[in-house]
Parts: C-alpha cells; structure tokens; sequence
RNA sequence: GCCGGGGUGGGGUAAUGGUCAUCCUUUGGCCUUGUGGAGGCCAAGACCCGGGUUCGAUUCUCGGUCCCGGCCCCA
C-alpha cells in the first residue's frame, strides 16, 4: 500500500528544506532586529474564534471538523485572532508596546492553484498597543527591510490606502451591510476588473450613477504615496475620508524617514477582505504584477476588545511563503538548494575506536561531520563523500595511524596532506 | 464548489489495442578489498486507482484521485 500527501500538502525534501532555512532564517533576523519576540500559537482553534471578526466567508473556507469532543474546531486560516486571544490574556502584564511575530503553518481549505495551497506557511508580525502613524510606518518599512535582506529591490511595490477612505465615500450612499460588502469587493477587484465592469458591478449594488462616478474616481486618484498625491485623493465631503487621507499623509511622512517612500504607492482599492480591520491597510505586490499579494495587513484597532481585552489599537501583516518563494526565485533570490558537509570521516580498516574519536572532536569544534557506519569499501567512501557534498575527508587508516597519523583530503581540489590524529582528538 | 490541461521506474522522457515498454539519470554490485567525482560490464526499478468496451487495455471510454492552471474567494 503506497500513499501520497493530502491534496494541496506538500513534502519537503533536504534540498529545498535546506533553501526554506536559509529564508526563514533571515526572517527571524531581520524581525529580531527589529525589536519584534517570537511566539507560537496552537495549530487547532476554536472555530468560533473566526466567527467573531474575521467574516463570513473565511470560516467557510477554513479546514474545520468536529473534534471527538462535539466541538467545532478549525486548523488554524490565520494568526491574527489567535495572537489577539493571546494578548488578551496576558494583557495586564504586558509592557507596551508589544511586537510580536511568528512563523506558523496555517491551513485553509480551499481549491489549490498558483500560489495558493491548503497548508502554507505565513510569518504574522504585529505591534499592540500603539496608535500612532509611526507604528505604522515602522511595521510597513520593517516589511520592506525584510524583502530587501531576501535579496528583493525594486520587484515589489507596496500598495497602502487607509479604510477610512472609501468607507467614508460608501457610508454616505446609505447601502445595507451587504450591498456595502459586495462594494468593497468590487473595489478591492477593481484592478482586475475593466471600468465597465467595475460600473456594472458598483450599479448592481444599488449605487447611483453619480455615486458610481465618485468612485470611478477615486479608483482612479492612486499614485505615488506623497502628502501631494495623497491631499488630492478625496474631493467628496466625508468627513471620515478626510481624516483618514490626513492619517495617511501622517504616514507618508513618516515612512520617508525610513526612506522607503519609492517602494510605496497610494491605492485606494486596497480594501482587504479581512472584516477587523479599522485603518490603514496595505498589500504588496510583485512590479510585474503576475502574482498574488506578496503580504497584506493592516491596522485593526477595535479586535482587542472585541476578543473581551481593554481596548488597545493593533497593526500587523502576514506574508505567505508560496507567493514569497514564486517571487524569489523569479528574481533569482531563492536560496541554493544543497545542504553543506564539512568533514567525512572515512573508515579504512579496523580503526573505528579512533575514527569515532576524530568525528566526536571534529563535532566538538562544531563542523558538520558524517562518519562512515557502512563499513563499506574505500573507494565507495570516497564516492559517498563526494556525493554528498564533504568540502573535506578525513581518512583515518592503519597504515597511517602506525604513524600516528591520519589524512585529510580536500574534496574540491584532490589535495592531501598527513595530519598528527592528536589534533583531531 | 465550478472549469480546462495533465499523470509511464526515485528524477526527466519516448513509443504503443498484442512478444507487459525507450533513452538519460539514479540506486546496488563488479572491473579495482588505501584514493572518489572518468570509463566499461552486470543488476534493480514504472504504465495513478477502479469500472466498462475488447480474445487482449499502459493505449479507447466512464468515474475517482492527485498535480498544474483558471473562476469563485482570498488571511
């Protein structure tokens, strides 16, 4: 009987585990550097975790079932509810600002395609406990930082809006929660869809052609993420567009000292279909624009206390590795995929008392060492060796420990020399 | 959930309604029991699963499954 990983699993093998290292490596680093502490939620949630904020079509798409309890519980689709169930309890403690991030695996059931799988893993990075557009700015130039240490430069462009910007212009059309939910989809699309089709869309959910031209508009008033850009955007009278365009010029100024301001742009269709979130949202996408969103997040300050905490503003993102990984390797950034052999420590004779005792030592010294337990020929230890990449051999013989000595082999040029078996013990 | 294209040894491929299948690579062994990554020889290893058509199916057909991609949706 032979199986086969669940559909939209996938098996990693050395070489590409050594590759997905080597990245998530640099993830922590640049987080840590950061001022960001590592924490781990579970893999398995209570469904109604989701139900709360995170909207409707979410929990439909989570890997959920009924334990053997009778709960209803869900592997978890995200971190974000379970970061902010985490935080609330241990909120009284907490010195503020808190940030926080995590590597997990997330799972959600869904038909797989291009960047798009049922288990993924999504580094989550979020700030608790700040409001200010400085947080902000730190979390997004954080994210750009961690792009350019994976080796990215100008592939990526950051899209920012504020939500407050195109809720300001819907609430003044007086729609019903869902027809104001299908517009937000339609706005979020926008880029994807042609302007008649976005029209179509935007009139079925009950706007009135001027209505609909005011958003055509505002689709259309993107740009750079300026103070100038950003002053023009909103021409309509909502008072709550115009805070949050003056909340983002806040932001631009912000980001400017970090210097990542030509990474940026101002998209006013960024919407995100996340329900909690409350402020500025961003996503990020590849130049060419071919892929999926690189990471989204946002700021969602009313989650806390919503999950029953004191109310304490948050700002976050998380970045999918499929997507991540379709990017580096298109840009040439994937990491090599080869696992690396400092020393193989061939065993010819009947020496293993001190062919152990050289591998131990060489461990010691802390390189990465394979001895042989084959007990197979010379020659096989050599092609062995070679074949798994050893940039050295140490040949432990009795003819040369008659000499109290052992060889040491460079695999890379052939070269060898006699070396006392003391140094290595 | 829907749609399109695929599935041949561990990896990559070829051909085929009929001596159960090609080549490269891989793996094991030997030439060579202390010098490898070269070469030669020998060996191992596959038609996704199930039903149907047929004397006979890896090939045709239907269903399933998985992979790739698209739609929906998107954390």
């Amino acid at each position: 009987m032979e199986f086969e990983s669940l559909k939209g699993f996938r098996d990693f093998y050395p070489g590409e585990m050594a590759a997905r290292r080597r990245v998530w490596d640099t993830v922590h680093s640049v987080a840590r550097s950061y001022g960001f502490q590592e924490v781990n939620a579970p893999s398995l949630e209570s469904l109604e975790l989701y139900e709360v904020k995170s909207g409707e079509e979410i929990v439909e798409e989570t890997y959920s079932f009924e334990d053997k309890g009778g709960r209803d519980v869900t592997m978890t689709p995200e971190l974000t509810p379970s970061l902010a169930r985490m935080f609330v309890s241990r909120q009284q403690a907490l010195a503020k600002p808190v940030k926080w991030y995590s590597i997990p695996k997330l799972w959600r059931y869904e038909q797989p395609q291009s960047g798009r799988l049922r288990e993924f893993v999504q580094p989550n990075f979020d700030v608790y406990g700040v409001e200010s557009a400085a947080a902000d700015a730190e979390v997004v130039a954080f994210a750009h930082a961690l792009l350019t240490e994976l080796g990215l430069t100008d592939e990526f462009e950051l899209r920012i809006s504020h939500r407050g910007v195109v809720e300001g212009y819907v609430e003044r059309y007086g729609l019903d929660e869902d027809d104001a939910a299908d517009v937000y989809r339609a706005i979020d699309k926008s880029e994807r869809l042609s302007d008649d089709e976005l029209r179509g869309q935007l009139r079925a959910n009950g706007l009135q052609p001027e209505e609909v031209d005011e958003i055509m508009e505002l689709c259309s008033s993107g740009g750079a993420f300026t103070p100038e850009v950003l002053e023009s955007a909103v021409d309509v009278d909502s008072e709550r567009a115009t805070e949050a365009v003056e909340r983002l010029m806040e932001t631009s100024k912000e980001l400017e000292r970090y210097d990542v301001l030509d990474s940026c742009r101002f998209d006013p269709s960024i919407v995100r279909g996340m329900d909690y979130y409350t402020g500025v949202v961003f996503e990020c996408f590849d130049v060419e624009g071919s892929l999926r969103a690189i990471f989204g997040g946002g700021r969602y300050d009313s989650l806390v206390e919503e999950f029953g905490g004191q109310a304490t503003p948050a700002v976050g993102f998380g970045m999918g590795d499929a997507t991540l990984q379709q990017l580096l390797e298109r840009s040439d950034e994937w990491p090599e995929e080869s696992a690396t052999l400092d020393y193989y420590v061939a065993v010819v004779g009947d020496v293993r008392d001190t062919a152990v005792n050289v591998a131990r030592g060489l461990r010691r010294e802390g390189f990465v060492v394979e001895l042989d337990v084959t007990g197979r020929g010379f020659g096989d230890q050599l092609e062995h060796a070679d074949r798994v990449g050893a940039d050295n051999t140490v040949i432990v013989g009795e003819r040369d420990l008659e000499q109290g000595e052992v060889t040491v082999k460079d695999m890379e040029t052939g070269d060898q020399r006699q070396v006392p078996v003391e140094e290595f013990l």
